[in-house]
DNA sequence: CCCCCCCC
Protein backbone atom coordinates (compact mmCIF):
# COMPACT_ATOMS: atom_id res chain seq x y z
CA UNK A 1 0.00 0.00 0.00
CA UNK A 2 1.24 3.29 -0.63
CA UNK A 3 1.54 5.72 2.09
CA UNK A 4 3.14 8.83 2.85
CA UNK A 5 5.30 9.05 5.25
CA UNK A 6 5.86 12.84 6.89
CA UNK A 7 8.96 13.44 4.95
CA UNK A 8 11.88 15.16 6.91
CA UNK A 9 9.98 14.92 10.16
CA UNK A 10 12.63 12.83 11.69
CA UNK A 11 15.35 15.52 10.81
CA UNK A 12 13.36 17.74 12.34
CA UNK A 13 12.91 16.16 15.26
CA UNK A 14 16.99 15.59 15.98
CA UNK A 15 17.16 18.86 15.11
CA UNK A 16 15.05 20.14 17.62
CA UNK A 17 12.78 22.39 14.53
CA UNK A 18 9.79 19.50 15.88
CA UNK A 19 9.43 19.71 19.79
CA UNK A 20 6.17 18.36 20.10
CA UNK A 21 2.55 18.01 18.26
CA UNK A 22 1.93 21.35 19.54
CA UNK A 23 3.77 22.65 16.35
CA UNK A 24 0.75 21.71 14.16
CA UNK A 25 2.74 18.77 12.76
CA UNK A 26 1.13 15.06 13.50
CA UNK A 27 3.91 13.26 11.41
CA UNK A 28 3.13 9.90 9.87
CA UNK A 29 5.56 7.88 10.38
CA UNK A 30 6.60 4.00 10.31
CA UNK A 31 8.22 1.83 12.59
CA UNK A 32 10.79 -0.27 12.00
CA UNK A 33 11.61 -1.91 15.21
CA UNK A 34 10.12 -2.68 18.88
CA UNK A 35 12.37 -3.70 21.47
CA UNK A 36 10.72 -4.43 24.92
CA UNK A 37 12.72 -2.76 27.79
CA UNK A 38 13.59 -4.40 30.95
CA UNK A 39 13.74 -1.28 33.62
CA UNK A 40 14.95 -2.23 37.01
CA UNK A 41 11.64 -1.81 39.15
CA UNK A 42 10.29 -4.83 37.43
CA UNK A 43 12.30 -6.86 38.90
CA UNK A 44 10.72 -5.53 42.61
CA UNK A 45 7.42 -7.25 43.52
CA UNK A 46 5.77 -4.16 44.15
CA UNK A 47 5.68 -2.48 40.59
CA UNK A 48 3.59 -4.77 38.73
CA UNK A 49 3.46 -4.79 34.56
CA UNK A 50 3.17 -1.30 34.60
CA UNK A 51 6.89 -0.57 34.54
CA UNK A 52 7.11 -2.54 31.05
CA UNK A 53 8.32 -0.35 28.65
CA UNK A 54 8.84 -0.46 24.93
CA UNK A 55 11.39 1.18 23.00
CA UNK A 56 10.65 1.82 19.26
CA UNK A 57 12.82 2.93 15.91
CA UNK A 58 10.47 5.00 14.10
CA UNK A 59 11.33 6.30 10.40
CA UNK A 60 10.37 8.96 7.55
CA UNK A 61 11.69 6.92 5.10
CA UNK A 62 14.76 8.40 4.93
CA UNK A 63 15.90 8.77 8.77
CA UNK A 64 15.01 6.87 11.72
CA UNK A 65 15.26 7.59 15.24
CA UNK A 66 14.23 6.31 18.65
CA UNK A 67 11.61 6.31 20.52
CA UNK A 68 9.63 5.47 23.53
CA UNK A 69 6.19 4.20 24.06
CA UNK A 70 4.44 6.23 27.57
CA UNK A 71 3.44 3.11 29.17
CA UNK A 72 -0.46 3.92 28.68
CA UNK A 73 -0.45 3.10 25.31
CA UNK A 74 1.60 -0.27 26.02
CA UNK A 75 -1.53 -2.18 25.00
CA UNK A 76 -0.79 -1.44 21.03
CA UNK A 77 2.17 -3.43 21.67
CA UNK A 78 0.50 -6.12 23.36
CA UNK A 79 -2.23 -6.50 21.45
CA UNK A 80 0.09 -7.41 18.51
CA UNK A 81 -1.12 -4.15 16.92
CA UNK A 82 1.91 -2.18 16.69
CA UNK A 83 4.87 -3.99 15.16
CA UNK A 84 7.44 -3.25 12.68
CA UNK A 85 6.34 -2.27 9.88
CA UNK A 86 3.61 -0.61 11.79
CA UNK A 87 2.30 3.01 9.80
CA UNK A 88 1.38 5.05 13.08
CA UNK A 89 0.57 8.81 13.16
CA UNK A 90 2.16 10.63 16.12
CA UNK A 91 -0.61 12.30 17.30
CA UNK A 92 0.91 13.51 21.13
CA UNK A 93 4.68 13.61 21.26
CA UNK A 94 7.28 15.32 23.26
CA UNK A 95 11.32 15.58 21.30
CA UNK A 96 13.95 15.59 23.81
CA UNK A 97 17.39 15.51 23.99
CA UNK A 98 18.08 13.31 26.85
CA UNK A 99 22.02 11.89 27.27
CA UNK A 100 22.69 13.52 24.42
CA UNK A 101 20.47 11.41 22.44
CA UNK A 102 17.14 12.75 21.08
CA UNK A 103 14.82 10.71 22.15
CA UNK A 104 10.83 11.05 20.73
CA UNK A 105 8.47 10.61 23.60
CA UNK A 106 5.60 8.90 22.68
CA UNK A 107 2.28 10.03 24.60
CA UNK A 108 -0.29 9.25 21.77
CA UNK A 109 -0.75 7.80 18.66
CA UNK A 110 -3.13 6.74 15.79
CA UNK A 111 -2.39 3.35 14.39
CA UNK A 112 -2.98 3.82 10.60
CA UNK A 113 -1.70 0.55 8.97
CA UNK A 114 -0.61 -2.23 11.42
CA UNK A 115 1.71 -3.91 9.13
CA UNK A 116 3.53 -2.81 5.93
CA UNK A 117 6.49 -3.57 4.10
CA UNK A 118 9.27 -1.10 5.44
CA UNK A 119 9.61 2.03 3.31
CA UNK A 120 12.67 3.51 1.83
CA UNK A 121 15.95 2.71 3.98
CA UNK A 122 16.05 5.31 6.67
CA UNK A 123 19.99 5.68 8.45
CA UNK A 124 20.13 7.42 11.65
CA UNK A 125 20.83 10.95 11.36
CA UNK A 126 24.78 12.12 11.97
CA UNK A 127 25.48 13.09 14.83
CA UNK A 128 26.56 16.41 14.59
CA UNK A 129 23.42 17.66 14.40
CA UNK A 130 22.60 17.82 17.31
CA UNK A 131 24.64 20.45 19.16
CA UNK A 132 27.73 19.78 21.23
CA UNK A 133 29.06 21.68 24.49
CA UNK A 134 31.66 23.41 23.90
CA UNK A 135 35.36 21.95 24.53
CA UNK A 136 36.01 22.89 28.30
CA UNK A 137 32.05 22.93 29.17
CA UNK A 138 31.89 19.01 29.87
CA UNK A 139 28.91 19.79 32.33
CA UNK A 140 29.09 19.90 36.59
CA UNK A 141 27.94 15.74 35.53
CA UNK A 142 30.50 14.90 33.66
CA UNK A 143 33.42 12.82 35.41
CA UNK A 144 31.99 12.92 38.88
CA UNK A 145 30.80 9.28 39.12
CA UNK A 146 28.91 9.88 42.32
CA UNK A 147 26.67 11.74 40.83
CA UNK A 148 25.89 9.35 38.75
CA UNK A 149 24.75 6.46 39.90
CA UNK A 150 22.62 5.43 37.69
CA UNK A 151 25.44 5.19 34.91
CA UNK A 152 25.33 1.47 35.78
CA UNK A 153 22.46 -0.70 34.52
CA UNK A 154 20.84 -0.65 38.01
CA UNK A 155 17.85 1.99 37.96
CA UNK A 156 18.26 2.28 34.54
CA UNK A 157 17.75 0.54 31.03
CA UNK A 158 18.86 -3.06 31.00
CA UNK A 159 17.73 -3.97 27.59
CA UNK A 160 18.98 -5.83 24.88
CA UNK A 161 22.37 -4.66 23.53
CA UNK A 162 21.70 -2.12 20.13
CA UNK A 163 18.47 -0.89 21.77
CA UNK A 164 18.95 2.76 20.71
CA UNK A 165 19.66 5.37 23.73
CA UNK A 166 20.77 2.50 26.01
CA UNK A 167 23.73 4.43 26.80
CA UNK A 168 24.02 5.96 30.31
CA UNK A 169 26.26 9.01 29.50
CA UNK A 170 26.17 11.78 32.03
CA UNK A 171 23.87 14.70 30.59
CA UNK A 172 25.10 17.54 30.20
CA UNK A 173 24.38 21.12 31.95
CA UNK A 174 23.94 23.88 29.81
CA UNK A 175 27.01 26.00 29.01
CA UNK A 176 25.75 29.18 28.75
CA UNK A 177 22.42 30.16 29.47
CA UNK A 178 22.64 33.83 27.75
CA UNK A 179 23.68 31.91 24.64
CA UNK A 180 20.78 29.39 25.05
CA UNK A 181 18.40 32.08 25.63
CA UNK A 182 18.95 34.47 23.09
CA UNK A 183 19.51 31.57 20.20
CA UNK A 184 15.93 30.21 21.25
CA UNK A 185 14.47 33.57 21.11
CA UNK A 186 15.51 34.18 17.70
CA UNK A 187 14.32 30.89 16.88
CA UNK A 188 10.87 31.67 18.29
CA UNK A 189 10.82 28.40 19.97
CA UNK A 190 11.04 27.42 23.49
CA UNK A 191 13.91 24.89 23.26
CA UNK A 192 16.05 24.60 20.41
CA UNK A 193 18.63 21.59 20.39
CA UNK A 194 21.62 23.71 22.24
CA UNK A 195 19.21 23.15 25.30
CA UNK A 196 20.33 20.35 27.18
CA UNK A 197 17.89 18.81 30.17
CA UNK A 198 19.87 20.29 32.84
CA UNK A 199 19.05 17.75 36.02
CA UNK A 200 19.60 18.50 38.75
CA UNK A 201 22.87 16.02 40.12
CA UNK A 202 20.74 13.81 42.11
CA UNK A 203 18.35 13.13 39.86
CA UNK A 204 20.25 13.29 37.23
CA UNK A 205 20.65 9.33 37.01
CA UNK A 206 17.20 8.99 37.96
CA UNK A 207 16.15 10.75 34.84
CA UNK A 208 15.38 10.44 31.10
CA UNK A 209 15.79 6.66 30.51
CA UNK A 210 16.62 6.14 34.20
CA UNK A 211 13.15 6.86 35.51
CA UNK A 212 11.56 4.56 33.19
CA UNK A 213 12.54 2.26 35.89
CA UNK A 214 10.38 4.27 38.43
CA UNK A 215 7.49 4.29 36.20
CA UNK A 216 4.16 3.26 38.10
CA UNK A 217 5.04 5.56 40.98
CA UNK A 218 2.24 8.19 41.26
CA UNK A 219 2.39 11.42 41.46
CA UNK A 220 5.48 11.72 43.35
CA UNK A 221 6.74 15.55 43.41
CA UNK A 222 10.29 14.84 43.27
CA UNK A 223 10.07 13.97 40.19
CA UNK A 224 8.16 16.77 39.18
CA UNK A 225 10.22 18.74 36.21
CA UNK A 226 13.63 18.47 37.53
CA UNK A 227 14.65 20.74 34.86
CA UNK A 228 15.83 24.13 35.77
CA UNK A 229 12.67 26.50 34.72
CA UNK A 230 16.04 29.25 34.08
CA UNK A 231 16.75 27.49 31.28
CA UNK A 232 13.78 27.75 29.84
CA UNK A 233 13.02 30.54 27.33
CA UNK A 234 9.78 31.54 26.76
CA UNK A 235 7.42 30.26 24.85
CA UNK A 236 6.32 33.23 23.29
CA UNK A 237 8.28 36.17 22.87
CA UNK A 238 5.81 37.95 21.86
CA UNK A 239 3.67 39.19 25.24
CA UNK A 240 1.07 40.71 23.12
CA UNK A 241 -0.09 38.03 21.56
CA UNK A 242 -3.92 37.62 21.68
CA UNK A 243 -4.30 34.08 21.72
CA UNK A 244 -4.62 32.16 25.14
CA UNK A 245 -1.19 30.64 26.00
CA UNK A 246 -1.40 27.12 25.66
CA UNK A 247 0.49 25.68 28.58
CA UNK A 248 -1.33 22.58 30.03
CA UNK A 249 0.25 19.79 28.17
CA UNK A 250 2.95 19.16 29.52
CA UNK A 251 1.24 18.11 33.02
CA UNK A 252 -1.71 16.33 30.67
CA UNK A 253 -0.32 12.87 31.62
CA UNK A 254 2.18 13.23 34.40
CA UNK A 255 0.07 12.04 37.24
CA UNK A 256 0.22 8.03 34.88
CA UNK A 257 3.16 9.13 33.36
CA UNK A 258 6.89 9.98 35.57
CA UNK A 259 8.28 9.89 32.07
CA UNK A 260 6.68 12.21 30.25
CA UNK A 261 6.55 14.78 33.62
CA UNK A 262 10.23 14.23 32.86
CA UNK A 263 10.58 15.45 29.51
CA UNK A 264 7.49 18.04 28.68
CA UNK A 265 9.30 20.76 28.64
CA UNK A 266 7.46 23.54 31.05
CA UNK A 267 5.57 26.20 29.05
CA UNK A 268 6.26 29.32 30.45
CA UNK A 269 3.84 31.56 30.59
CA UNK A 270 4.21 35.37 30.89
CA UNK A 271 2.69 37.13 33.68
CA UNK A 272 1.15 39.67 31.40
CA UNK A 273 -0.75 36.27 29.70
CA UNK A 274 -1.64 34.59 32.83
CA UNK A 275 -5.59 35.45 31.52
CA UNK A 276 -5.87 31.53 29.76
CA UNK A 277 -8.94 30.96 27.95
CA UNK A 278 -10.01 27.32 26.97
CA UNK A 279 -11.84 26.14 24.13
CA UNK A 280 -13.64 22.78 24.69
CA UNK A 281 -16.44 20.42 24.62
CA UNK A 282 -18.18 19.09 27.80
CA UNK A 283 -18.27 15.18 27.05
CA UNK A 284 -19.67 14.36 30.46
CA UNK A 285 -21.57 16.10 33.31
CA UNK A 286 -22.07 14.93 37.35
CA UNK A 287 -24.99 15.73 38.47
CA UNK A 288 -25.47 18.52 41.21
CA UNK A 289 -24.97 17.04 44.44
CA UNK A 290 -26.13 18.17 47.90
CA UNK A 291 -23.69 17.15 50.58
CA UNK A 292 -23.82 17.58 54.54
CA UNK A 293 -20.51 17.42 56.54
CA UNK A 294 -19.67 18.37 59.64
CA UNK A 295 -18.30 21.51 57.98
CA UNK A 296 -22.21 22.30 56.40
CA UNK A 297 -24.09 21.87 54.13
CA UNK A 298 -23.40 22.40 50.38
CA UNK A 299 -23.55 21.01 46.70
CA UNK A 300 -21.45 20.24 43.63
CA UNK A 301 -21.05 19.04 40.77
CA UNK A 302 -18.44 18.19 37.78
CA UNK A 303 -17.56 18.33 34.60
CA UNK A 304 -15.05 17.18 32.01
CA UNK A 305 -13.74 19.03 29.33
CA UNK A 306 -11.90 18.15 26.08
CA UNK A 307 -10.09 20.16 23.97
CA UNK A 308 -8.57 19.71 20.03
CA UNK A 309 -5.38 19.00 21.28
CA UNK A 310 -6.79 15.90 23.05
CA UNK A 311 -6.62 17.47 26.41
CA UNK A 312 -8.68 16.54 29.19
CA UNK A 313 -9.51 18.62 32.69
CA UNK A 314 -11.97 18.45 35.15
CA UNK A 315 -13.69 21.40 36.31
CA UNK A 316 -15.72 21.52 39.28
CA UNK A 317 -17.92 24.04 41.42
CA UNK A 318 -19.41 24.61 44.57
CA UNK A 319 -22.35 25.77 46.21
CA UNK A 320 -23.62 29.03 44.54
CA UNK A 321 -21.09 28.36 41.99
CA UNK A 322 -22.68 25.29 41.21
CA UNK A 323 -25.93 27.32 40.75
CA UNK A 324 -24.89 29.23 38.33
CA UNK A 325 -23.40 26.88 35.99
CA UNK A 326 -25.48 23.74 36.25
CA UNK A 327 -27.64 24.52 34.05
CA UNK A 328 -25.71 26.65 31.19
CA UNK A 329 -23.55 22.97 31.45
CA UNK A 330 -24.58 20.86 28.44
CA UNK A 331 -22.90 17.74 27.32
CA UNK A 332 -21.52 18.12 23.92
CA UNK A 333 -21.29 21.36 23.78
CA UNK A 334 -18.47 23.60 23.06
CA UNK A 335 -17.37 26.57 25.34
CA UNK A 336 -14.99 29.11 26.07
CA UNK A 337 -13.82 28.80 29.72
CA UNK A 338 -11.94 31.53 31.05
CA UNK A 339 -11.11 32.76 34.89
CA UNK A 340 -11.43 29.69 36.52
CA UNK A 341 -8.81 28.63 39.02
CA UNK A 342 -6.09 25.99 38.09
CA UNK A 343 -5.75 23.63 41.20
CA UNK A 344 -4.25 20.36 41.83
CA UNK A 345 -6.39 17.72 40.76
CA UNK A 346 -8.36 15.67 43.66
CA UNK A 347 -8.13 12.25 42.97
CA UNK A 348 -10.39 10.99 44.89
CA UNK A 349 -12.96 12.92 43.04
CA UNK A 350 -11.52 13.05 39.48
CA UNK A 351 -10.72 10.55 37.29
CA UNK A 352 -9.09 12.19 34.58
CA UNK A 353 -5.34 11.44 33.64
CA UNK A 354 -4.73 15.14 34.41
CA UNK A 355 -2.74 16.62 37.63
CA UNK A 356 -4.91 19.62 37.68
CA UNK A 357 -8.53 20.11 37.93
CA UNK A 358 -10.22 24.03 37.28
CA UNK A 359 -12.33 25.15 40.09
CA UNK A 360 -14.54 27.73 38.72
CA UNK A 361 -15.91 30.67 40.79
CA UNK A 362 -18.31 33.46 40.76
CA UNK A 363 -16.28 35.40 38.58
CA UNK A 364 -15.73 32.75 36.11
CA UNK A 365 -16.46 33.22 32.37
CA UNK A 366 -18.21 30.43 30.95
CA UNK A 367 -19.58 31.24 27.46
CA UNK A 368 -20.83 28.94 24.73
CA UNK A 369 -19.44 28.52 20.98
CA UNK A 370 -22.56 28.48 19.03
CA UNK A 371 -20.15 27.99 15.65
CA UNK A 372 -19.44 23.69 16.84
CA UNK A 373 -15.43 23.24 16.47
CA UNK A 374 -15.35 20.32 14.63
CA UNK A 375 -11.39 19.82 15.48
CA UNK A 376 -12.88 18.87 18.90
CA UNK A 377 -14.18 15.06 19.04
CA UNK A 378 -17.31 14.12 20.98
CA UNK A 379 -15.43 12.02 23.00
CA UNK A 380 -11.83 10.63 23.43
CA UNK A 381 -11.90 6.91 24.37
CA UNK A 382 -9.06 5.13 25.87
CA UNK A 383 -10.68 1.08 24.82
CA UNK A 384 -8.91 -1.39 26.59
CA UNK A 385 -9.79 -5.30 25.90
CA UNK A 386 -11.93 -6.96 28.99
CA UNK A 387 -9.43 -9.23 29.48
CA UNK A 388 -7.29 -6.76 30.19
CA UNK A 389 -9.31 -5.32 33.57
CA UNK A 390 -8.10 -8.54 35.23
CA UNK A 391 -4.63 -6.89 35.59
CA UNK A 392 -6.32 -3.51 37.03
CA UNK A 393 -6.47 -2.61 39.96
CA UNK A 394 -9.67 -1.89 42.06
CA UNK A 395 -10.91 1.56 41.46
CA UNK A 396 -9.37 2.15 38.48
CA UNK A 397 -10.86 3.39 35.35
CA UNK A 398 -11.05 2.52 32.33
CA UNK A 399 -13.25 2.97 28.98
CA UNK A 400 -14.70 -0.52 27.68
CA UNK A 401 -16.85 -1.21 24.05
CA UNK A 402 -18.37 -4.57 24.48
CA UNK A 403 -21.59 -6.62 23.35
CA UNK A 404 -24.31 -6.75 25.58
CA UNK A 405 -24.72 -10.50 26.22
CA UNK A 406 -27.50 -9.92 28.76
CA UNK A 407 -29.03 -7.51 30.69
CA UNK A 408 -31.02 -7.45 34.04
CA UNK A 409 -34.29 -5.69 34.96
CA UNK A 410 -33.49 -2.69 36.84
CA UNK A 411 -34.04 -2.76 40.34
CA UNK A 412 -34.14 -0.53 43.48
CA UNK A 413 -31.08 -0.83 46.04
CA UNK A 414 -30.49 0.23 49.29
CA UNK A 415 -27.50 1.97 50.07
CA UNK A 416 -25.81 1.61 53.20
CA UNK A 417 -26.79 5.12 54.03
CA UNK A 418 -30.17 4.55 54.08
CA UNK A 419 -30.94 5.80 50.73
CA UNK A 420 -32.32 4.46 47.63
CA UNK A 421 -31.26 3.96 43.81
CA UNK A 422 -31.48 2.36 40.76
CA UNK A 423 -29.67 -0.85 39.65
CA UNK A 424 -29.00 -3.34 36.85
CA UNK A 425 -26.49 -5.92 35.84
CA UNK A 426 -25.29 -6.31 32.46
CA UNK A 427 -22.56 -9.05 30.56
CA UNK A 428 -20.60 -7.48 28.26
CA UNK A 429 -18.63 -9.89 26.01
CA UNK A 430 -15.35 -8.83 23.30
CA UNK A 431 -12.85 -10.43 21.13
CA UNK A 432 -10.50 -10.59 23.79
CA UNK A 433 -12.56 -13.97 24.40
CA UNK A 434 -13.71 -12.59 28.06
CA UNK A 435 -16.78 -11.18 29.20
CA UNK A 436 -17.32 -8.87 32.60
CA UNK A 437 -20.40 -7.88 34.53
CA UNK A 438 -21.32 -4.27 34.42
CA UNK A 439 -23.15 -2.47 36.67
CA UNK A 440 -25.25 0.55 35.71
CA UNK A 441 -26.56 2.45 38.40
CA UNK A 442 -28.96 5.47 39.16
CA UNK A 443 -30.53 7.47 35.72
CA UNK A 444 -28.32 4.98 33.80
CA UNK A 445 -31.00 2.07 34.61
CA UNK A 446 -33.88 3.72 32.92
CA UNK A 447 -32.25 5.93 29.87
CA UNK A 448 -29.53 3.39 28.21
CA UNK A 449 -30.65 0.62 30.80
CA UNK A 450 -33.96 0.53 29.07
CA UNK A 451 -33.08 0.95 25.59
CA UNK A 452 -30.59 -1.80 26.02
CA UNK A 453 -33.45 -3.90 27.56
CA UNK A 454 -35.60 -3.10 24.55
CA UNK A 455 -32.73 -3.96 22.31
CA UNK A 456 -32.10 -7.23 24.20
CA UNK A 457 -35.55 -8.40 24.59
CA UNK A 458 -36.03 -8.14 20.49
CA UNK A 459 -33.09 -10.56 20.63
CA UNK A 460 -30.79 -8.18 19.61
CA UNK A 461 -26.91 -8.11 21.35
CA UNK A 462 -26.29 -3.98 21.42
CA UNK A 463 -22.90 -3.03 21.44
CA UNK A 464 -22.23 -1.06 24.40
CA UNK A 465 -19.13 1.64 24.37
CA UNK A 466 -18.62 2.48 28.15
CA UNK A 467 -16.59 5.69 28.92
CA UNK A 468 -14.85 6.17 32.10
CA UNK A 469 -16.23 2.72 33.47
CA UNK A 470 -14.75 1.61 37.30
CA UNK A 471 -13.33 -1.63 37.92
CA UNK A 472 -14.14 -3.22 41.38
CA UNK A 473 -13.08 -6.29 43.02
CA UNK A 474 -16.59 -7.85 43.94
CA UNK A 475 -16.50 -11.27 42.56
CA UNK A 476 -13.08 -11.35 40.50
CA UNK A 477 -13.43 -8.40 38.14
CA UNK A 478 -16.15 -6.54 37.51
CA UNK A 479 -17.70 -2.87 36.12
CA UNK A 480 -19.68 -0.01 37.63
CA UNK A 481 -20.85 2.86 36.74
CA UNK A 482 -19.96 6.39 38.35
CA UNK A 483 -21.28 9.92 37.93
CA UNK A 484 -19.19 10.94 34.99
CA UNK A 485 -19.40 7.75 32.73
CA UNK A 486 -21.27 7.78 29.37
CA UNK A 487 -22.80 4.84 27.88
CA UNK A 488 -22.93 4.40 24.03
CA UNK A 489 -25.16 2.12 21.92
CA UNK A 490 -24.61 1.04 18.72
CA UNK A 491 -22.08 3.95 18.50
CA UNK A 492 -20.55 4.95 15.49
CA UNK A 493 -16.99 4.06 15.90
CA UNK A 494 -14.34 1.64 14.20
CA UNK A 495 -14.37 -0.37 16.91
CA UNK A 496 -18.17 -0.74 17.61
CA UNK A 497 -18.09 -1.91 13.83
CA UNK A 498 -15.60 -4.49 13.88
CA UNK A 499 -16.81 -6.18 17.23
CA UNK A 500 -20.32 -5.96 15.62
CA UNK A 501 -18.73 -8.01 12.55
CA UNK A 502 -16.79 -9.97 14.89
CA UNK A 503 -19.83 -11.31 16.72
CA UNK A 504 -22.36 -11.42 14.05
CA UNK A 505 -19.66 -13.88 12.13
CA UNK A 506 -18.32 -16.31 15.05
CA UNK A 507 -18.11 -14.20 18.28
CA UNK A 508 -21.87 -14.81 19.43
CA UNK A 509 -21.23 -18.56 19.31
CA UNK A 510 -17.40 -18.33 21.24
CA UNK A 511 -18.06 -19.14 24.52
CA UNK A 512 -16.69 -16.24 26.45
CA UNK A 513 -14.60 -16.62 30.12
CA UNK A 514 -15.90 -14.32 32.46
CA UNK A 515 -13.90 -12.63 35.21
CA UNK A 516 -16.61 -12.03 37.22
CA UNK A 517 -17.81 -15.08 39.09
CA UNK A 518 -21.51 -15.26 38.61
C1' DC B 1 -13.16 26.40 51.89
C1' DC B 2 -16.41 22.38 49.70
C1' DC B 3 -18.18 15.81 46.93
C1' DC B 4 -15.89 10.17 49.12
C1' DC B 5 -18.75 6.45 43.33
C1' DC B 6 -23.56 3.50 45.65
C1' DC B 7 -25.47 -3.47 46.20
C1' DC B 8 -25.06 -8.16 46.48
Amino acid sequence: MAMNLTEGAIMKMCRGELKAEDEGVKPILQVIKVMEVVTKAQQQPSSSSSTERYWVVLSDGTHQQQGILATQKNYFVKDGKLQKGSIVRLTHFVCDEVQRRMIIIIVDLDLIIEKSDLIGEPVPVAKPVVVQSPAGQPGTGTGNPQSFPGSSPVGGLVNKPNAAGASMEPPRINQSYGSAYSRNSDSGRYAAPNVPAAYPKTESSAGYPGSVSLGGSYGEQSFRNPRSEALQPPLNTSAHQPQPVYQQPSSMYTNREPIARNEAPPRITPIAALNWTIKARVTAKGELKHYNNPRGDGKVFSFYLLDSDGGEIQVTCFNAVADQFFNQIEVGKVYLISKGSLRPAQKAYNHLPNDQEIFLESTSIVQPCFDDDSSIPQQQFHFRHISDIEGMDNNSITDIIGIVTFISPSASIMRKNGTETQRRILYLKDMSGRSVELTLWGNFCNAEGQSLQNMYDSGLFPVLAVKTGRVNDFNGKSLGTISTSQLFIEPNYPEAHSLRRWFDEEGRNIPSVSISIH
